[in-house]
DNA sequence: AAAAAAATGTAGTAAACAATACAAAATAAT
DNA sequence: ATTATTTTGTATTGTTTACTACATTTTTTT
């Protein structure tokens, strides 16, 4: 998957110039940065406003409210996982990328020391049933994580890597389980084992079937 | 376990009539179906007064801030998780009683609807780093949850149907981690899938350590 | 029954907040 | 150069929020 950029979900106002861009990107930054360390909620638009270094005027200007511009974090956030977990996230077609995506997951947290929600999975607890297009589109975004996991098993699956009565999908959908509850744990805890323990049986469950 | 109260979290005021105990059970009651639906940061003390029919008075002389309210919230929800899975959850010694409570937590989560976010992982999202207490608090519920689990696969080590190279800790810990990240995803997804998925993982995992 | 303490009702305050109004400056289009 | 459009600055609005002041009623204690 490429950048598809941050652009094309603001239909209604569109010709931005240089630094107009370069405007929104940096408070798309700020906003991520700050929404990360302390959450959505407790992250006011004058908060964003400090951090960017920008007017209300200019907030208001890119971002026509507070949700819309939470769905631009969404997205930037997102994209941030996916490629933070390159190359390795769009190849998992063997049990030693599998390895090397886990050693690499945990590395990232370990190196955030926890501190971070900055992974897409923090902001799933703070969506409500109410903000139903955020939701839909963290439900879509991890159904390409998914995919990405899936890819790769299906293809070890038929290169006969793994055995004919194994089911890819599924295998795919408990590793992104285990992934998501051991960053949850982990993130609470402020500590990596559960992570580790998490994904290590999910490797594990996968590699009993191996041929 | 058994239910050692609500009280005992606030120590600097006490002497509670019987009508001002049901009258503090009646916030915490409000306050917890509230955060439950729509998120801790959504939920004022306003809406909480309304809902458990109560003036602003009252709600400050049983709880001195928001904070605190929160925290006895997070104390009710936890017990209310563990008494929903009883009689399972305390004793997880055999394989036929963890397929049990897996069949059990998976009807709770159907029955719910997926429009909850009742159970204690849910919090987890909206704790800040900066609520140092009430996350200590949820930390130290997980560890107990871990704990049930983790008695059982114990008793199932010992008694030799888990063979000795096996880890009962470990799998404990592995199982919650499913568990929570499936209790994630189903709720974003609000379909069930996530969670069998992974409950069923974990469990096979489990199994393959069978004597 | 009198005194003490607990429970509740009514009203309000001050701050934080999302969002707006409107004009000036910078940049692009013609 | 002139016009149109985008970008930015300043000030403000109206609402929501957590929390309080203080008086009154109810209950417990003695």
């Amino acid at each position: 998957m490429k950048n598809t950029n941050d652009n094309d979900q603001t239909s209604y106002k569109l010709r931005l110039t240089l630094k107009g861009q370069a405007t929104r990107a940096r408070i798309i930054e700020a906003a991520a940065d700050l929404m990360a360390e302390q959450g959505i909620g407790r992250t006011s638009m004058e908060d964003v406003q400090r951090q960017a270094k920008v007017g209300a005027s200019q907030l208001y200007h890119y971002f026509h409210d507070k949700k819309e511009l939470v769905r631009a974090v969404i997205a930037h956030q997102a994209e941030a996982v996916f490629e933070a977990q390159q190359p390795y996230l769009g190849n998992l077609d063997s049990f030693k990328a599998l390895q090397a995506w886990r050693d690499l997951i945990i590395e990232i947290q370990m190196g955030r020391q926890f501190k971070n929600g900055c992974s897409i999975d923090s902001l799933v607890g703070e969506i409500a049933e109410s903000e139903e297009e955020a939701r839909s589109e963290l439900v879509s975004w991890f159904a390409h994580w998914e995919g990405e996991i899936s890819r790769g098993l299906h293809d070890m699956h038929a290169r006969g890597v793994l055995r004919s009565e194994a089911d890819p999908a599924g295998l795919a959908l408990a590793l992104l389980t285990a992934l998501q509850g051991g960053l949850l744990l982990s993130r609470l805890r402020k500590e990596v084992t559960p992570l580790a323990t998490g994904l290590d049986a999910a490797l594990w469950y996968i590699r009993s079937f191996a041929t």
